[in-house]
DNA sequence: TTATTGCATATTGTTGACAATTTACGATAT
DNA sequence: ATATCGTAAATTGTCAACAATATGCAATAA
């Protein structure tokens, strides 16, 4: 890194706000899963800094929904049934409508590109049954498009409510090597659609595409 | 306060969540306005605690989109341009149409009995022509109406954008004394809708409801 | 007069220590 | 054997002090 940068990052960056990208990271990829209790002291020593700038970062979390503080007893990751779960995708269907509209009418060339290559990646982990890598393609391209409406108001609360989904147990084995072929077909209808001049038809796909990720789910939860 | 009320209070309050609470409070009520400074020596004094806490209320108030950190600059309440608010307003949008299909769902005759009494005294405001008391129970009659929907992530979501709202300057003057007669009877026709069985009707008043206050909010905006 | 340098002050970022509470475990009495 | 009490360890909640950075002002030089 040069100096040049090292001075950006101590001019922008706190420890707290390491410690925060850090354990998001962390439950967001399942290092550390629902349920599981997190130590200030621990994560301190093991970061090498003291408690309070991982108790600021707890802080944070706890409004982005993660983690849960209970008094005196430690912070837990947070943990989500399947109602909650519900709960939050009956929220994200209407966004995902307003996400298509949006992007429909504000994508530029280079952000469709951008796109079209997410698409072009995902196409080649199904021709590979490479479920894992397909799953999180697939959260990218959600979360380009909800960037690529230029409504910050609209990333921040979608992408809050996607991060918590990954809080419920069963979220992580909604695909598998027969339907990742299905969810592609999907993706790149969707991806037409924001590409025509079609308004409301990319925000009538990602609805319903939403709304058949959520009956998915039910269905994966109810017979695990 | 009885000693059984302080034991509950010390179980579940920390000086954190009591700081916060007081700090969004006093920007929800505009005794903090958009661009204030937060010092939080100043603040830790006032209240008598150390600065520990407060910096921990700052974390939370800043995933809450309220406050804004300036590394080593310090804190200060959020200020909104009329950008973002009309940002926030077209995710407040589909939400509102959300919120009034769930409600007329779920509503009791407890909770629509709530609602009916917040309606009764947003009348007799309009009467007084008390433009502050009736904004005040405008946002609570919105209120009720997202918790009585059963949906956590949706009341969460849903009060999130409403508080930053008010972060923009024009936000409060919203009303006078000529447009609060014509909110009351669209508040009218709302309680009708969610005490009928047709599902879709509130949901549409709703959302136009929201788009006309986001109509008001431009026109007021434009004229300042 | 204006711009710049340097210092004093104020504020934030971080740390380590102390107080309070919970949890676990063993001793004791029934 | 079981239940209860009490102590010890671990963990969190809070605090006060230190270090680093930014701000404001005065002095100085062009």
């Amino acid at each position: 890194m040069s100096s040049h940068d090292a001075i950006a990052l101590l001019r922008t960056q706190s420890l707290t706000n390491l410690v925060h990208e850090e354990l998001e990271q962390r439950i967001a990829t399942g290092q550390l899963l629902p349920g599981a209790p997190l130590r200030e002291a621990a994560i301190a020593t093991d970061m090498g800094i003291s408690r309070g700038p991982v108790r600021e970062a707890f802080r944070m979390l706890e409004e982005r929904g993660l983690v849960m503080f209970e008094k005196n007893c430690g912070v837990r990751v947070r943990q989500l049934d399947l109602q909650q779960a519900t709960q939050i995708y009956q929220v994200r269907i209407p966004l995902e409508g307003l996400i298509g509209e949006l992007v429909t009418r504000t994508l530029t060339s280079e952000a469709g590109e951008q796109v079209r290559q997410v698409l072009d990646q995902m196409a080649e982990k199904v021709a590979h049954q490479d479920v894992p890598a397909y799953t999180e393609l697939n959260f990218r391209f959600h979360d380009l498009l909800a960037r690529f409406t230029g409504n910050a108001a609209l990333y921040d609360t979608y992408r809050r409510l996607v991060v918590q989904l990954k809080l419920f147990r069963s979220y992580t084995f909604r695909h598998d090597p027969e339907t990742i072929g299905i969810s592609l077909q999907e993706h790149n209808a969707i991806f037409e659609a924001i590409t025509s001049p079609d308004t409301s038809l990319a925000g009538e796909l990602l609805r319903r595409h939403a709304e058949d990720s959520l009956t998915r789910l039910c269905a994966a939860s109810g017979s695990a």
